[in-house]
Order: C-alpha cells, then structure tokens, then sequence
DNA sequence: ATGAAAGCGCTAACAT
DNA sequence: ATGTTAGCGCTTTCAT
C-alpha cells in the first residue's frame, strides 16, 4: 500500500509551487510558461500522479456526480435509461450515483439528502411520485432537479426541469387503437396509481372513452395493491393477476390498455393460463416498447417512448443548468408518444 | 441558498470543543458525560446540523461506498443484480456506484480507478472478462475486489473473492437434458467468449456432448461477433441471427442451448419468424432464469442462478473484508445451479 | 471528560 | 509567471 502521492510531490519535483501545479491542472495554461510546464507534466509522469477529487471537492464544493432515482432498475425500462443516462452523463465528464427508490417517499428523501451531503448538484428524478414537495427544501437550497416521465404542475414548473413523453396522448391513441378496432370493453391494468406518470395514463383512458361515447365502468379499471418498496418486481406478477380477476368474469373485457409493457407481459400470461388466445379472444396494449414487446409472442402493440432520447434531453437540461448554461426556468420537454402496431391487438370477436 | 452548518456552530452553540462534537458524532459515548452529551444533541437538532461526508472523508481516506461493475443494466440480469447488491449494500450503510461497462477492459480500468480516487476501497465486479490483470495493481493498493460469476484462475485466489454459480455445470446439466429427450445435433449460442464465465460455460457444453459420445461439430458453436462496448442491447439481435443460420442449414440442429436467456429469446424471435416451433421442432435452454423466462411462450426451460443469494453473499463477503472481519484470502463461493425445466424442451421429431 | 491544534490535499486569493 | 498562505470541515493525537 504505496502512499499516496500529492501535489505537493509533484510542485517539489518539478520545482515549483503548488499553486502553479494546481494552476496546470486546472488548465489555466495562459498563466504557465511552457518551459514549466513540461516540467509539471513530467512530473506527474514520473511519480503517476492522480489529483485527489475529494479534496479537490471539500474545497470547492461540488463534484462531478448526478443523482438518479428510479423505482428499479430490475424493470429494463428503467435499466435501458439508466445505462443511457450513464453513457450521456460520462460524455460530460459526470458520473451517475444509483438510486433505486422503489417509489417510496421516504426513501427518495433520503437518497437526494444523502447525495447532497456528497456534493452532488444535480438529480435526475426517474421517479414520478405525485406528491415531491419534499424535494422542495433541497431545490430551494440550490439542488437541480430534472423529472423524467412527470408532468409537472404549474408550481413545480418553477423549481424542476423535466422530460417524458404525452402520458395522457399515448394511452389515449392506445385506447382509441381498440376502439377503433370495435372494442367497447376495454379494461386499463396498473398498479397502485401513486404516480403522475400513471394518472395520467388513466386519464387518457379514460378520455378516450369518453370521446369514443363508451359508457364508464369503472370495474374494468384495474389497479394492483400497493406493495411498498417493491419497485417494479411484481408487476408481472400482478398483470398476471389481473388477467385473472378481468377474464374470469361474467362479462369480461374484449381489449386490455395495461401501464407499461411489463404489466402487459403479466398478463399475456395469465390469459395463457387461462387458455385466452391473443389476439383472437383478447387484445393487448402495453406501453413504453421496451425491447420484449418486440419478441414475446405476439408481438406486443405498444406505445413508444424514445428511451435514448428522453435520457439524453434529460441530462443535457440538468448539466446545462449545473454548468449555469440556462437560466430559464421550468422547461418541460415532452415528446410525443408513437403507437407502434403488432400483433396482439385484433377486432374482438363478438 | 442556506450557509452550511459546521462541527464549529455545533460546538460554539453547544458550548464545547469541536473535537467533544466530534466525539459525538462518532459515538464515543464513553467519553462525554450525559448533560454536554444532551447539550451537543440538541445543538444539532436546532441547528439541523448533517456532518459533511467529504470532509470526514478527506481526513480518514475511505467512503461508505462500493462500486459496481457490470456489462449493462439494460440486461434484466444484471439489472436485478444490481437492485438486490443496492439493498444489501445500503443494509450496512454503504452505497453503490454503478458502472455499466460494456465489458470494455479499458472502461472497466478506468472506473475502477476513478472509484479508487474518490475512496472507495472495494468493487464487486460483475463482468468478467477474461483478463483482469489490469486489475492487480488496485488490488496491491489495497483495493478489496469480490468477483461474481466468474471462477477464479489460482493466481487470481491470492487477490480476489469471488461468488457464482457452477457454470460449467450449469450448462453441462442443460445440455445432458436435452440429450436425455434424445437430442445429438444440438447447438451452443452464444455472444463474443470473452469473458470466463462464457467460456466456463463453453465447456460444460463441450464435456456434456463428450460425455455421451456424441461427435463434436464445431459449426454447432454460434458465437456472435464482437462489438465492442455495446453491452447486452443486442444479445437478443444476436441470438435471433443465430436462429437465422442455425435453422437454415442443411443439417439443422434440434437444440439449441444459449448462453444466457437473452440470447435464447432472441431465438425465440428468429424461430418463430422461420416457422420453427419450439418445442416441436427445435428445443431451446437458456440460463439466468431472469423473470421473463417463465412467461414467454412457451416458459423457457433454463439454468437458474440464485441472484438474491449471490448478491448477498458478494456484499458480505465485500463488506466483511473492508471491515477486516474476513482475513482468508481468495474465497470463492459457488452456488449450484438449477435446471428449471418448462416447456421449451422436449423430445426431438427426427 | 474536554479542549487546542495539527493536518487530510487541494484551490484561490493575494503578493511578488 | 510564479510563490505564499489561508482555509474547506472534519478527525485525532496530545494536553489538561
């Protein structure tokens, strides 16, 4: 365990001060004349010198980490835009501390204040919990916070930054794909809708029901029980569930809108158990299109998100405001939602 | 933007030195007496005092961090690893820094020694690449490194932890099932073997065949070209192209078995775009058991790894080391694996 | 049982 | 263009 070497090492060697080692590495060459600066460089060279980020931090404050908080990244939706936050992120020179929050406040809390205490400027918020106020404090004191797939309401506008697609649209030309179809039966699939994201799901159901003249039945919307910080574990387990409870009734649902593409996946196997064949017996729609929704069989009718390009929105609007390169506040980029079409959606029967 | 409270308003307000709030804070009870101990709480409490963590850490050199290497999260596999080591990690107080790698050896240095750089004094390392010579240096420094799902050469015992399953055996027990259904022409897909676990599993393969006196037929071994830094996005792209030239040939093979699930879903997409049913006409084995296994169609017969298990004993065995609780050296933790057979398999047609 | 003071390795005035 | 020096907030001897 050799010791560590320091700048101080380095300015003695190469026969300078330290202010004109930390000077080099700051890259204020202008102030250098190049004669010394081949001296630093060799320097460092010959006694591998590495500056020490964290005094580096305790002296200036801040480092070059973002947060990311997301349910989990055991669902590939969440772990797709993980790794393509990490790959922006490091683009900028950042690296990305984990959270995975399993949607629970407290633990949400906790992590940004954790991160914080480290230094770390910047959060993005993968997590779409209805009520953050209690994010408020730490954005007050100076934190950045980027929300990914949330809308935001006319008072956060204020404090956050945010990216996602239209919610309400997706559902509502998922919805309106079955209707046009001929169903009229259509049943909405979701876990507990603690979420902005998945509200407003419901609402573009729901609003495509409205304006498809459907009578509301409000036992064809479907909501799993609340399993605190469970992230995204269940949500097959409880598509499957659903499939369940909505195929074994009397007068059961001809089409499904489910949450996301896993929830969707629950419940193509419950209908298999069940001996319902997709799409003859049943129509499915998922959303996000995460890269199953391509290959399950069949293929899955789903809503689109563009995952890269919500990652990368993401962490340019959170560095760029780190970095003090926009002062405008409250942008919310949303992009829109595309239906892309597969199998598991057909005319319903009868 | 609030100043930062210090250890110095906590002492001024409390009325003692700051080395007594120090003490304090780091729970040596012993040597405070009950009313400067009340004094120094409730100094804290009105002042919402939170020790800074990268001051502490500047004065004694280790964080509370561990950092994680892996191929790609967008891999439900290493996803869900990644979830359970977070839980385990944060059990004891620690948190995770997480690479996505790529198996890129040169991405995997780096972060490593970035980590070092920031304090952090241990690694699970969940690619496994081949060569990881590139690794001993950090490990003389001092760097504790647990391993996972990767054997360890005898050279490597001497540095390394290690936990994972018998992949040899993994796969030597899936193929000797498809062997017993009676299958001879049976393929191994795989993505780029470099990495030891592939290889390991390579093997198993190889062993089974010989086993049962079955001929070796090298253009049976698909293995998917390089791409580098690439993850796993495109194990499923990769396995689906296997399908393509496996099922295409003259001779075709009546099983397949993959080296991980993704690649045998990916199979699943090719073979149902030729017309190949499986089970009828092709089996298919994978390994991971990731979730998605049992619920494609039809449920993948494949090799589970216990994930929950290993990312426990990986942060224990971690932990335990960085708190000079374990001293052996080079312990390696192999968990059997487990044929989970559903109905992917079965008795071949010719 | 408590306090004073010397750093940890770096940055950034300020001085020269 | 380069050097001197005072911290950043904490831990940890060493005194008392």
């Amino acid at each position: 365990m050799k010791e560590r070497v320091t700048i101080v090492d380095v300015a003695r060697r190469a026969g300078v001060s330290v202010s004109t080692v930390s000077n080099y590495l700051n890259g204020r060459m202008n102030l250098i004349k190049d004669k010394t600066r081949n001296r630093i460089k060799q320097a460092i060279e010959e006694l591998n010198y590495r500056p020490n980020p964290v005094a580096r931090q305790l002296k200036t404050g801040s480092a070059p980490f973002i947060g990311l908080v997301v349910p989990s990244v055991a669902n590939p939706f969440y772990g797709t835009f993980a790794h393509h936050v990490e790959v922006e992120a490091a683009k900028r020179g950042f690296h990305v501390l984990l959270g995975n929050c399993c949607r629970d406040p407290e633990r949400e809390r906790e992590f940004a204040e954790e991160l914080v205490a480290y230094g770390v400027r910047g959060i993005v918020f993968g997590s779409s919990l209805a009520d953050i106020s209690y994010l408020s404090d730490l954005a007050k004191e100076g934190l950045c916070l980027v929300t990914f797939d949330r809308s935001l309401t006319n008072s956060e506008h204020v404090q956050f930054d945010g990216v996602g697609v239209d919610n309400r649209q997706g559902v509502y030309i998922a919805t309106r794909h079955l209707l046009g179809l001929g169903h009229r039966r259509i049943a909405f699939v979701s876990g507990s809708i603690r979420t902005v994201n998945r509200l407003d799901r419901l609402t573009g159901y729901e609003q495509a029901l409205r304006d498809a003249g459907v009578e509301e039945d409000p036992s064809l919307i479907w909501q799993g029980e609340t399993v605190e910080g469970f992230g995204d574990f269940n949500a097959i387990q409880l598509g499957k569930q659903a499939a369940y409870q909505l195929l074994t009734r009397s007068e059961r649902p001809t089409g499904i809108v489910t949450v996301n593409d896993m929830f969707a996946l629950g419940v193509y196997a419950g209908a298999k158990e069940l001996g319902v064949s997709i799409p003859q017996d049943l129509s499915v729609v998922g959303f996000d299109d995460i890269e199953l929704a391509e290959i399950v069989e069949p293929p899955l009718t789903t809503v689109r998100q563009p995952i890269p390009l919500l990652a990368s929105k993401a962490v340019e609007l959170l560095l760029n405001r780190l970095e003090g390169k926009e002062v405008r506040e409250g942008q919310y980029y949303m992009f829109p939602p595309e239906l892309i079409v597969r199998r598991s959606t057909a005319e319903p029967k009868y």
